[in-house]
DNA sequence: AACGATTCCACCACCGATGGTGCATCGGTG
DNA sequence: CACCGATGCACCATCGGTGGTGGAATCGTT
């Protein structure tokens, strides 16, 4: 127990009378190549063991210049979305018998930069960026430091990026809205669709504003409304202000409201769990986003699942094929998850 | 772009015409104790930045005996529990200058090991052991690599234990089932109050059902049926088939049910929304774990939510203040989230 | 001018693992 | 017996910082 120091080659070369580059090689697996006999070696990783010798990996890193080590950033830990995020790039790193660093950044550009310095000076072999606000100084850090690194979830300009198919995923939403709202009219009902949530700046809020208006567009024949679209922001408290505002222009639910994120959708819900059951009989509602207890509320809501599985495959593969470096973008088409009825 | 190797202190050094070591005291902060000039060092900082230098982690580590790094393994990533262990830890780390490195162990005992070892070998300065299967084995690899190590969540015999005081939750849980029975019994309605979900090998859940059980027993006078209690497991689909199993037996909904975490509840859910809204009228359910939407829908649901961000912070004191090596064991109080009105 | 006290910085060993190189030893061949 | 290739392992420089130590230069005293 109070051993102090951790035991070395050096502890383990003098125990079992050999050299430490051989109890160095027999222990990293290279003594084959270095023709040492069966026999030592055994021996070597006998007394190894009952000494309870665990390699340095500063050492080895600093010798053989990888520290093992594979770094991810994203926005917070504290969500269904990036937490997959973490769950797959954990497996995947294991596949590939590295050791995981996931940080979270809080959405703060400095802190982004911070993170991303601490991850270079531990000599990450790759690091993946996610969700950040601003990816490309992150990449150019990388860069200099001759890390391979991809941007995941957000695009950037300077290196591959994986990124959901927003806009096509927004746009198939969209529709399931309207055949809602196409249902509601036939009834003799009015009003419009609304998109609540996110943040006009996010490239993926962007995007699907666009899958969003170009559906409205071809299938209505008009452009919507510069009111239709409120991107009041991540975060339940504003999306519940922004709906109340609605609520209150509109003296009634709009037909149908797309919410950007399950974190608006908690504002949202605010306001509609307080609402009558007819209210909901000319509404139908999707959210951007999955969590398994909106599809248990008491009234249908579609959601759009990102691929955060196949996002994580997909940037191994093309960091492990050394196709990170041109700025190409990759579409994960995400995952629909619609009622059986387009509305109750 | 393509220097290739990173600069490092030596080519500061020839860059700026001093030695290697004025270099490293400067951009190590020791310049002062060195007594370098203020000039000296100013213009060592600034060649420092235009070569874009970074320190080597490793090679600091090496020499120094302390990574930076502070480790966490945890079951799981994709959870909010332990996603907010993660996101707190985060905070606190950084606080303390230490880069988080937080490893999920998906509940499998070897894969903690493997876990640990690899942590170790990076030499984390210190360790935090979260929900872990089997938390002495790992406090001994911790004991003996000389780290400071501490268990979280699940109580270890070797290291202090920073644990929820699952005990008193479930008791105040089960009270609160309690004052809803008693209501559904005024209304000549009988049953039981239900256990479901866990597993009793855990000490979590042992202590829950431990307060379940003495919280009937003092208050109802007898000690439940053994069949009053199914720690199923983790996950839902097991959680579902118990409560299916539980319907049909019963042929109706219990008076009451504790429901062991969110991912149980899931379930149990699957089930429950399948039922006509009279059968919740005698019914009564709370949920060891915290879900924003559970509080959403269409019957109160009680919420016993762990204190995550004070388990961390207590946790990191504790270390911080070397009492971490007395196997000590403090409680958490978890809050306590009951709708006003004990049912329907 | 001589001398001790400061100030300021360079030199160097070291942390632990790695891999190129060198050197015995051994078996086989002419 | 001399020679040679193969076998099996030891020696040593190296990765990039760190901090103890030594010593030159400068300043202030008497």
């Amino acid at each position: 127990m109070e051993s102090r120091r951790k035991t070395t080659i050096y502890d383990v070369a003098a125990a079992s009378g050999v050299s430490a580059s051989t109890v160095g090689s027999v222990l990293n697996g290279s003594w084959t190549k270095r023709r040492i006999s069966k026999d030592l070696a055994d021996r070597v990783l006998d007394v190894a063991s009952t000494l309870g010798y665990r390699q340095n990996r500063q050492a080895s890193a600093l010798r053989t210049q990888r520290s093992g080590l594979i770094g991810m950033i994203l926005p917070l830990h504290d969500n269904r979305y990036f937490s997959s995020l973490s769950q797959a790039f954990e497996a995947e790193a294991r596949q590939r018998n590295l050791c995981p660093m996931v940080v979270s950044t809080l959405r703060d550009p400095d802190e982004e930069k911070r993170t991303v310095a601490t991850l270079v000076s531990h000599n990450v072999d790759r690091l993946f960026i996610a969700g950040a606000t601003d990816p490309d100084p992150l990449a150019r850090m990388c860069a200099d430091a001759g890390i391979p690194h991809i941007n995941v979830d957000l695009p950037g300009t300077l290196a591959a990026s994986i990124v959901t198919d927003n806009y096509n995923g927004a746009a198939a939403l969209t529709r399931y809205l309207l055949r809602g709202t196409q249902q509601s009219a036939a009834d003799g009902h009015t009003g419009a669709i609304h998109f609540i949530g996110g943040n006009s700046a996010d490239f993926n809020t962007t995007e699907r504003i666009r899958g969003f208006q170009d559906i409205l567009l071809a299938e209505t024949g008009q452009r919507p409304d510069p009111d239709q679209i409120n991107a009041c922001g991540y975060g339940p408290d504003a999306a519940e202000l922004a709906v109340r505002a609605l609520l209150a222009r509109l003296g009634q639910l709009p037909q149908a409201l797309f919410v950007n994120s399950t974190i608006a959708f908690e504002g949202v819900f605010r306001v509609l769990k307080e609402l009558p059951d007819p209210a909901f009989q000319h509404f139908t509602v999707g959210c951007f986003d999955w969590d398994p207890f909106l599809s248990h509320l008491h009234f249908p809501v579609a959601m759009v699942r990102q691929d955060a599985k196949l996002m994580i495959e997909t940037a191994f593969r093309i960091i492990d094929e050394n196709l990170f470096g041109s700025p190409r973008m990759f579409l994960i088409k995400p995952e629909l998850l619609f009622p059986s009825e387009p509305a109750l």
